[in-house]
DNA sequence: GTCTATAGAGGGATAGAC
DNA sequence: GTCTATCCCTCTATAGAC
């Protein structure tokens, strides 16, 4: 593997599980074979190297659920719900990615401003999981001709999902787990909006 | 107020917003007005100060949802459970309190053992608010007789809180929002468990 | 591209005057 | 209990030899 993947994928490592001030250049590089300073050739900064580790992740949760979202179209809805909140857990069976993603979560929570050029590379969670179900379900909910609904249960939805992975961040996945929680929302879904 | 709680409350703000490690001591003594020196008058370290900030806030959530608990009981279960929903929000209302909790769940499922001492003060916010609930609900599905009926159930409850804490973090607490999601969580309920 | 050397800043923590 | 002074360490980042 090219040098500079190598660092990125410890870059990954760390940032995930200790967390962008609790990493240290020298802990990425050591996991590497290299002293810090050799960072400084791949990287001009240590910011730099977060922000593109964290932009690349990004970037492949986003195509991985596009992906799905393809194999998905067309299905009928309890399916294609059921598929893509499958697809979220597979995606973040990867415990860093899960880890990254919910630190992004926390970050845009929070006062932290010490990423400089956050705002360029940096999206929340929310707004990205947004994004793909609205492409996915509007042409469902055409005929329901109430946005306030549609709002609420894509809301609802996502909030299971998110709520799974804070599970799976500390307990693990559980086939049992998911699909009881899985009938419940869906138990929910169709008496509330579907009838 | 005495200059030690005024030490706790700026290091509250603090370990919440940046982190641990994205917290020096100096931010801390700044906002109180002291030289960071000074703080080691009231507090040995820095993890001491950060292990009983974690440690208090954790006791202040857990003393509200046990007096939550109380005025509860007896309630028939829908109240209760959206009664007990309902104080959680109000508990994360404070912001700090919703950083704090979310980066304990971090903390929980990474690799990192930075907090030599946590191990006596800290508790995972699932097993938190499993005891809680497990205490809570115990009576009402005795009659149930299936311990695993009853462990998804209360599985998909607290998924949902921590759902919609993950929202209330990034989006803020939204009444319409938050009623949709219970409505869905309690039909899926009434369906699949209560019949 | 990687190394050694080093700058320069800031971190946690201690000693001792007041 | 708070201050100044200071220690020692580690951090990010740069300069320059190889």
């Amino acid at each position: 593997m090219a040098t500079k993947a190598e660092i990125k994928d410890s870059a990954y490592y760390c940032f995930a599980h200790y967390g962008y001030e609790g990493t240290t250049m020298q802990d990425i590089a050591k996991a590497v074979g290299l002293k810090k300073q050799s960072l400084y050739s791949h990287f001009q900064s240590k910011e730099e190297l977060y922000l593109t580790v964290l932009q690349e992740q990004q970037r492949k949760v986003i195509g991985e659920i596009k992906a799905s979202l393809v194999k998905l179209r067309g299905k009928p809805l309890e399916d294609l719900l059921k598929g893509l909140f499958n697809s979220y857990v597979s995606i973040f069976l990867d415990r860093e990615m899960l880890l990254l993603w919910k630190r992004t979560l926390i970050y845009f929570g929070s006062d932290n401003k010490t990423l400089i050029n956050a705002g360029d590379t940096m999206t929340s969670p929310w707004d990205m999981m947004n994004d793909d179900f609205y492409q996915l379900l509007e042409g469902y909910f055409r005929h329901l001709n109430d946005e306030s609904s549609f709002r609420t249960f894509l809301i609802s939805y996502m909030l299971m999902i998110q709520g799974y992975l804070d599970w799976m961040l500390v307990m693990g996945h559980n086939e049992t787990a998911w699909s009881a929680v899985w009938k419940n929302y869906w138990n929910g879904a169709t008496t509330f909006f579907l009838k």
